[in-house]
RNA sequence: GCGGACGUGGCGGAACCGGUAGACGCAGCGGACUUAAAAUCCGCUGGGGGAGACCUCGUGCGGGUUCGAGUCCCGCCGUCCGCACCA
């Protein structure tokens, strides 16, 4: 009678072995049937799974499972973002070749996902360091190439001069790099580019279609891209004020309404006229490397006071010949936007105004809010940025804003000064281009290679892939493809004379830009893509990732889908039709005496009346801090592997879609654990029991139910309803809600309809219990296989399609409604769905508890909505 | 500074288009079974009042719209996130 307890070490191998021998989660590229792509963001193989990885990837599979039942061909496959820092980090630490650094993650990490018993189609893994991988896309950046969409120039880094390397923003900590600690440098490099800005109004407009996007994510690359009209300005320079007799200065502006207030003129530091100037002027020079000083920390330019120099340059107003505007360089005034020159208009600007009460410039309103005396309106430390009406402006005098812009557009276009017009209108985005180039050797290596007399050369397709030489060393700082003896050195293509390949590699965020591409078809070795399996496949239905890829990852990959467009290599726009970010996985912290953190496998927590406490095991206290994500640094993680092993993935995997909606942080506890492992063995329970009640195949279906038959199978049914609707919405922790309400239910069956002599009780049971086990199949799918072995179920439950659901179930008879009486909930009456209003009104006055409330007053009105409630005004 | 999201029991959260607030779970309390414990099962569990049927207050705070507001509108307060001298 009492069922074993159900062992998950023992039953979740077992399945996953079955699951892999009959490969039944590898898609075939011709199958007929439609397609569900369904993905999440593919790990960094670090060499250990954490909560945040098993949270993602349960999320997608519980997708891929219920497609694949629902009859979908169903693409989900797993690959490695392989390439990047880490494993240079380790091959210096450790002395272990970054290949094989990576290689042994893979591995482990790879057996780690098994044990979650995800149904993935690892036919289709792919490494992004293998060349196989790489070889295309090294093609692809060929391809871009001879379209347009890479590019060579100079620019900015940050350089660690310790470890002679390149630095990304965030390695750069209070100005030094954060391995070496040395002062970090600016340096002018030259660096491939790809040409994302090209893209700049694509990639906003098409946001708008993105409507399975989170509209989080659409503002944040919205806000990213920064599209922003406005005018160019050329200025006349008062030539004998200027250093070399320059008689021009370009701004950017998209406040040109605002020109006659304007105070000042503002120079970036690295502005080539201010450069001219500091030439001949040693205090100005001065100020301008004093301004560079501030540069890398992020604080520091927060904070940074607005600081000018004047450069003794005047500016002639363009309305105005006989109006001369100083010319200063600001520390504020940014070359990489714009032209790196502005007007300042201090009363409608605050970094204007902040910037010329510090000098004494003085400002002139010039815009004055609606309804508001224009004598009367002055502008002291704050700046007027709204809407409103143009004052002390001339001919602009009475206009709104947007009027006066207009004109001064106008009259400026039509205005020529040497050939050009003095203004021109442009649309300007804070997107700037895609610096690829990365002075490291565990990356792609770029293909070209550089001639002294053809110069840029490209790799011919057919010399494809540049593979990473093994034999490097990392003993020294600096990149080791730099200083191989041989790697370097190779022929020109054209001339055939020596040449130097390039020994940058790509930026990985490349790597990660096309992955879900490859694996549409990732055997194919003769091109990035075969076309019809492509085509078949993408886009992705359902991405699923961090939102901390919310910008960068997912703008580069819908840049680069656009560029495989223009290439060929795919026939869509947009690689992610549909996208969901998930939240964190948080845990408690805690802290020993000493002021360390300690981790939650070191720590008993008791309750005392109601109040937790922590100790470690030898009873030394320790401090219960805030939930926080988990991280390595504060040492509040949880192995997963752990986990699996003592509970089974299906108990992690339920822990993960229970309870806290997805998109939100979910927060790892002990009794939390300890409650799915309960629920789990009650399931199993539940289900053996159910099994005895009406074994397989035994009971045919009765033509007619009883009540309580009846009652439970409408239970079923719309459990079934509302878990497949949630599924669909990727709302699993009402999933789950459902779930538990439906083992509820059955179980409060389970002994009546075994003593019950009639048939359709046993038969709603049996009805109930096969539903249950293939409603919770994709979330734990391990359980589901030994529930479903017992039921008696022929063939796997991976296997079986989705259940119907019978729609008249769904549709009560009779139907229940609250009433008020003046919003109070006075009662409830029942009526049959079919009643109408007159019938459901003299119902609900006929209770008594309206008429106590009523209090013998006639009502004044009632309000009667079909199915939902009766509301009685009185 | 700019932009956005969110505030519901002791806790995670549910509540469709404005219609019974607190589903489901955790924790807690009481009971059954047991020599006992574990496991399991049953019941209770927002605050205040009442022996009780019930009454009353209650979704961050203050207003408003409505027969009816957690949900809509206005104004605050708080928390979190993104961007940040972008002209």
């Amino acid at each position: 009678m009492t069922a074993e307890r159900y062992n998950a070490r023992v039953a979740e191998p077992r399945w996953q072995q079955v699951w892999d021998e009959k490969g039944i989660f590898a898609s075939k590229n011709d199958d007929p049937r439609p397609k569900y792509y369904v993905l999440e963001m593919f790990p960094y193989p670090s060499g250990r799974i954490h909560m945040g990885h098993v949270r993602n990837y349960t999320m997608g599979d519980v997708v891929a499972r219920y497609k694949r039942a629902k009859g979908f061909r169903v693409l989900h496959p797993m690959g490695w973002d392989a390439f990047g820092m880490p494993a240079e980090n380790a091959a210096m630490a450790n002395k272990v070749h970054p290949r094989e650094w990576t290689y042994a993650n893979i591995a482990a990490m790879k057996a780690q996902l098994k044990s979650m018993g995800l149904s993935l189609d690892w036919a289709r893994e792919v490494a992004t360091c293998d060349p196989s991988y790489y070889k295309h896309q090294q093609r692809m950046f060929l391809d871009f190439l001879a379209a347009g969409l890479v590019e060579r120039k100079q620019s900015k880094v940050n350089w660690d001069p310790v470890d002679q390397t390149v630095l990304a923003n965030e390695q750069v900590i209070d100005g030094r790099g954060w391995r070496s600690g040395a002062l970090v440098e600016q340096r002018e490099l030259t660096q491939w580019f790809f040409k994302i800005t090209k893209y700049s109004q694509e990639l906003l407009s098409a946001l708008d279609t993105l409507d399975r996007w989170p509209e989080k994510v659409r503002l944040m690359q919205k806000n990213w891209i920064g599209r922003s009209e406005g005018l160019h300005v050329r200025f006349a320079l008062d030539p004998a004020t200027t250093p070399n007799g320059e008689s021009e200065l370009e701004i950017f502006t998209t406040r040109h309404d605002t020109l006659f207030g304007a105070k000042f003129m503002g120079l970036s530091p690295d502005h080539p006229l201010a450069k001219a100037a500091a030439e001949k002027n040693p205090a100005l020079k001065a100020f301008i490397a004093e301004c560079k000083k501030v540069g890398t920390a992020q604080e520091a330019i927060d904070k940074a006071e607005k600081r000018g120099f004047d450069t003794g340059i005047r500016a002639i107003h363009p309305f105005d010949p006989s109006w001369r505007l100083p010319v200063y360089v600001a520390n504020f005034v940014l070359m990489e936007y714009g032209t790196g020159a502005i007007f300042g208009c201090p009363a409608h600007d605050q970094r204007d105004l902040d910037f010329v009460n510090k000098y004494g410039l003085g400002n002139t309103p010039v815009v004055c809010p609606e309804g508001q005396d224009p004598k009367m309106f002055v502008v002291g430390d704050e700046a007027f940025v709204g809407d409103g009406r143009m004052i002390n402006s001339r001919f602009l005098d009475g206009m709104t804003f947007a009027e006066a812009q207009e004109e001064v557009a106008k009259r400026l276009e039509g205005t020529v000064r040497g050939n050009a017009p003095v203004g021109r209108r442009e649309v300007m985005y804070r997107l700037r281009d895609w610096g690829i180039s990365r002075q490291r050797y565990w990356g792609c290596p770029i293909p070209v290679v550089h001639c002294r007399t053809c110069g840029v050369q490209p790799v011919p397709a057919a010399d494809l892939p540049v593979t990473l030489p093994d034999d490097i060393t990392f003993d020294r700082p600096g990149n080791p493809l730099d200083r191989h003896p041989t790697w370097k050195h190779t022929t020109c293509p054209k001339c055939g004379g020596k040449a130097v390949r390039e020994t940058d590699t790509m930026d990985t965020f490349v790597d990660s830009s096309w992955y879900f591409v490859r694996f549409t078809d990732p055997w194919i070795e003769t091109a990035p893509t075969d076309r019809p399996a492509a085509d078949s496949w993408l886009p992705v239905d359902q991405y699923i990732g961090g939102i901390e890829h919310a910008i960068l990852h997912l703008l580069y990959s819908r840049f680069f889908t656009r560029a495989m467009k223009a290439t060929g290599h795919v026939g869509i726009e947009e690689p992610f039709a549909g996208l969901f970010t998930q939240g964190m996985v948080v845990h408690e912290t805690y802290k020993g005496t000493d002021g360390h953190w300690v981790m939650p496998a070191e720590v008993t927590i008791e309750t005392v009346e109601g109040k937790r406490t922590a100790k470690l095991s030898d009873g030394t206290p320790v401090e219960i801090g805030p939930v926080e994500k988990m991280s390595k640094s504060k040492k509040n993680t949880i192995d997963p592997d752990e986990i699996i092993k003592t509970y089974g993935a299906d108990v992690a995997r339920w822990f993960m879609l229970s309870d806290s909606p997805p998109e939100r942080d979910i927060e790892w506890t002990e009794e939390g654990v300890q409650a799915r492992w309960t629920f789990v063995q009650r399931l199993w329970r539940i289900v053996n029991e159910a099994a005895e009640v009406a074994s397989a195949g035994d009971l045919p279906r009765p033509a007619f139910f009883g009540e309580p038959a009846l009652a439970l199978r409408k239970a079923t049914h719309q459990a079934l309803s509302r878990v497949s609707d949630d599924i669909e919405k990727l709302r699993f922790n009402r999933c789950v809600a459902h779930i538990y309400e439906l083992a509820n239910a059955v179980q409060a069956s389970l002994a009546a309809a075994g003593a019950s002599p009639d048939q359709d009780y046993r038969w709603a049971v049996r009805e109930c219990a096969e539903i249950l086990v293939q409603l919770f199949h994709p979330m734990m799918p391990h359980l589901a296989e030994e529930c479903w072995e017992v039921l008696g179920q022929p063939g796997l439950v991976a296997e079986a399609a989705w259940p119907e659901v019978e729609a008249d179930l769904l549709v009560e008879d009779t139907i229940t409604l609250p009433v008020q009486v003046n919003g109070k909930k006075r009662g409830d009456v029942t009526v049959p769905r079919t009643a109408g209003k007159a019938e459901v009104e003299a119902a609900a006055l006929a209770l008594d508890a309206v008429q106590k409330a009523l209090d013998g007053k006639l009502p004044k009105k009632v309000i009667v909505v079909p199915n939902r409630i009766v509301n009685v005004v009185a």
